[in-house]
DNA sequence: CAACATTAAATTGTTGACACTTTGAACGAG
DNA sequence: CTCGTTCAAAGTGTCAACAATTTAATGTTG
């Protein structure tokens, strides 16, 4: 064998067939490239790979433990539809995480961090002020992401990305409308201050609230489109 | 669509082999019956259980995705070994999920629940009182799983589980010392109190202040074990 | 005898076949 | 026409065999 000594490099082989599958699959799901009622079907899914139907089943028990799709037995494999109940614990729980993010950022907040998170939210704010919701949304989600990625722990961040990823199961549109983009990234600007206040207490606060506020306004949306879907009835 | 009616009865088969084989592979790892230096054989694993290798394959997939083993490609499966420092990061969320179990508890606060938690205050105080770690443990887990249960929130309970049970990887011993136990409980009870007050940010703040000293004595044991491992060599 | 190449054994990876279950369409009785 | 039954088609569940890779054991050379 070739080098090895200081670190053992691992030329290993670092991904395999049901590995890639997973990802290929959970990514046509994500796109709503495979939403036809739902269901999968593991022949029709292991034919357009061109592969077996054993690695394909491997894949979505991942999928299954990751919660991206549900496994009922001799039914089959269905893309997991939330309800809006579930989305409101997803939410609670992203607030609790979220804030745990800012709190531990808030006691390291290096020059390097505010200084991302002042570009991120001046970029935002253009965005607000233009009510452009296609360039707020991506750069809401990377501020977000910023935040928890260097808060330094590595579950928190697994744990939270997760979270999102189940989350983009539920399609009812993100749509924030009007001044709300703007009210959002007061919020965020709340946020950035305790950080760089190093008020751990404060950033928690704020960023929990902010996601619980994000909670609320989807719940109102989501009470009047009951409403509505009961009058077309 | 998923179903809704009033009771959509599902006799329909609820497990499966694989299903069967992960909670049987699970409880194996968590309780060391298969700890050979880590590593998992799989046709060993499918002789003992009378199956091919197929069904195995796919519980053991969805061990990794519950973060108990670890696949590496054409190497093999290996039970998860958590290092330190993953622990801790653990702790940190756990802190951050458990104090969110009981700012949710606190802001409901059913008599049940404050009648509940005050028996196995008593339970435990009389544990501590007799250094009866035996007798405490399993009250204590209790107790965290009652709060977080009672929450009243799924998706924040099957998180919590799930990194509880990654936790059970890391033996080295939950051994409290001493008076550690009574220390414990007062904590306990300062969350009760929080509880019963319906005070949510101080139900908060100390239940993710007792899961933090929690954090904080494994560290102490752990350096001072670390230690005692660098002197012997 | 240490380091390297070679080869055999063990283990994982993937497949295609077959058994079992569910689904739904055709059929027949009331 | 509705309800229940029967039967074929489709899909999932499991297996055993084979291919590919890793691991170890053996032999070889400087």
């Amino acid at each position: 064998m070739t080098s090895s000594a200081a670190h053992d490099v691992s030329f290993l082989r670092l991904t395999s067939l049901p590995m890639l599958l997973e990802r290929e699959i959970e990514s046509m799901i994500l796109d709503g490239r495979l939403s036809e009622g739902g269901r999968i079907n593991e022949n029709q899914l292991a034919a357009t790979f061109g592969v077996s139907r054993g690695p394909v089943r491997e894949a979505l028990r991942s999928l299954e433990a990751l919660g991206l799709v549900e496994l009922l037995p001799n039914r089959g494999v269905f893309i997991r539809s939330l309800d809006i109940a579930q989305v409101v614990e997803m939410y609670g729980v992203r607030a609790a995480l979220f804030g745990y993010a800012a709190q531990l950022l808030a006691t390291r907040a290096e020059p390097d961090v505010i200084a991302r998170l002042r570009a991120l939210l001046d970029e935002m704010g253009e965005a607000a002020q233009a009510h452009d919701f296609d360039r707020y949304y991506p750069l809401n989600f990377a501020f977000h992401d910023f935040i928890v990625e260097r808060a330094g722990n590595g579950v928190l961040t697994a744990q939270y990305r997760g979270l999102v990823k189940q989350l983009r199961l539920y399609r009812a549109g993100n749509l924030m409308t009007g001044n709300t983009l703007e009210l959002s990234n007061e919020e965020h600007a709340r946020i950035v201050a305790a950080i760089e206040g190093r008020d751990a207490a404060s950033a928690y606060q704020t960023s929990f609230d902010h996601v619980e506020r994000g909670k609320e306004r989807l719940l109102a949306r989501s009470a009047s489109a009951g409403r509505a879907e009961e009058q077309s009835a």
